[in-house]
DNA sequence: AAGCAATTCAACCGCGGTCCG
DNA sequence: TCGGACCGCGGTTGAATTGCT
């Protein structure tokens, strides 16, 4: 029957998003939350398609989103859920919520694959290959795939055990509160929160931007790449801006738009990036994520609770089969 | 310093699932 | 029940950047 293109193709901007458009698309959202995105760009005068700004706020704006280099933990949590889950990237992205799906696909696709393929070469010999952990073999009986998904669930559970429990108070821990406070916290789910947060978010990318117009640093946040780039347009096409309160306060020279936009949103406390996993778990932006058992809201934290649950509830439920999913479910049940 | 290759990652594309009239 | 509209996901692309010669 021939599905209509998601968006015109005529007027449509593509490629890289500049600042002003973030802000844009970032008002918005504060104002109206995410969702019903085919109204966005109709409603902002966003030349962009309604999934390009799916994207852009999933993947980039959306608050509690951390950047730069993936820890050793998440990097094992990836691997043994790429060997559970398979290429379900946002089912993987679920239990590392800051991480986007996009960046554990990327780092999937362009490390870790490479670097398991260089191990599983030095292993060579050795019977498993690394595609004989996924789970979805399909010439695999029945009886055999089970077993299969025991053993991964087992290794799974190990190396959770090893990135949650060996030092607490590490990476893993010192991004999150303990799990009692985030179930009790994402139940509230402060509107008013989510969105102040997502603006700091972005002023923080947008002062970080400041402080390193002209030139791209690769120390800076990977994500403020195209920012660096772009940032030059903007400074050049001040006054265009949308905003007109950020050109109006400027004297001609730089225009601060973290100072714009806290006087636009009413935040502070750019630099209290120790605190945005605490703050990002008290938001869920989306708020449809829990619409089966593979896709806990990442935002709210639930899902680490949960896989705490599942490793620390291991002693008391020795010799019974703990399944994950069952787990979540469980936990959903609850939930709501 | 310049040119080229390799790498990274933001963004796009197309498909499948779900919702709703 | 059907079909259109919308959303989310995974795969892929390509511009920007980095590293090497």
């Amino acid at each position: 029957m021939g599905r209509p293109p998601c968006c015109d193709k005529e007027g449509v901007k593509k490629g890289p998003w500049t600042p002003e458009e973030d802000i844009i698309l970032v008002s918005y959202i504060q104002e109206h939350g995410p969702g019903n995105w085919r109204a966005v760009p109709t409603n902002t005068g966003l030349l962009r398609c309604s999934k390009s700004c799916r994207l852009r706020w999933t993947n980039y704006l959306r608050p509690g989103i951390k950047r730069g280099n993936f820890t050793d933990n998440e990097e094992k949590m990836i691997i043994h859920l790429q060997a559970l889950l398979g290429n379900r990237w946002a089912a993987i992205a679920s239990y590392l919520p800051q991480r986007t799906d996009n960046d554990i696909k990327n780092y999937w696709n362009t490390y870790l694959k490479k670097k398991l393929t260089k191990i599983q070469a030095g292993l060579e010999g050795s019977s498993q290959s690394r595609e004989g952990f996924s789970s979805s073999q399909p010439s695999m009986s029945r009886g055999q795939w089970e077993r299969r998904l025991q053993t991964d669930i087992r290794m799974a559970k190990q190396a959770l055990s090893e990135a949650l429990s060996p030092e607490k108070s590490t990476s893993l821990t010192e991004q999150k509160p303990s799990s009692s406070e985030t179930l009790s916290t994402t139940k509230q789910v402060p509107q008013s929160s989510t969105y102040a947060s997502s603006t700091e978010n972005i002023s923080r990318l947008l002062k970080s931007w400041m402080r390193n117009p002209p030139k791209r640093a690769k120390t800076a946040p990977s994500s403020l790449s195209h920012l660096g780039t772009t940032g030059a347009d903007y400074t050049s096409s001040e006054g265009t801006t949308p905003l007109s309160t950020t050109s109006a306060n400027n004297n001609g020279n730089n225009i601060d738009l973290s100072e714009a936009f806290e006087s636009l949103f009413g935040f502070e406390s750019f630099e209290s990036s120790n605190s945005d996993f605490s703050q990002s778990n008290n938001m869920s932006p989306e708020g449809s994520l829990f619409q089966d058992e593979s896709k806990p809201d990442p935002n709210a934290q639930l899902p680490f609770s949960l896989l705490e649950k599942w490793l620390f509830d291991e002693s008391g439920t020795q010799g019974k089969e703990v399944v994950l999913s069952d787990l979540i479910l469980d936990e959903n049940a609850n939930f709501f």
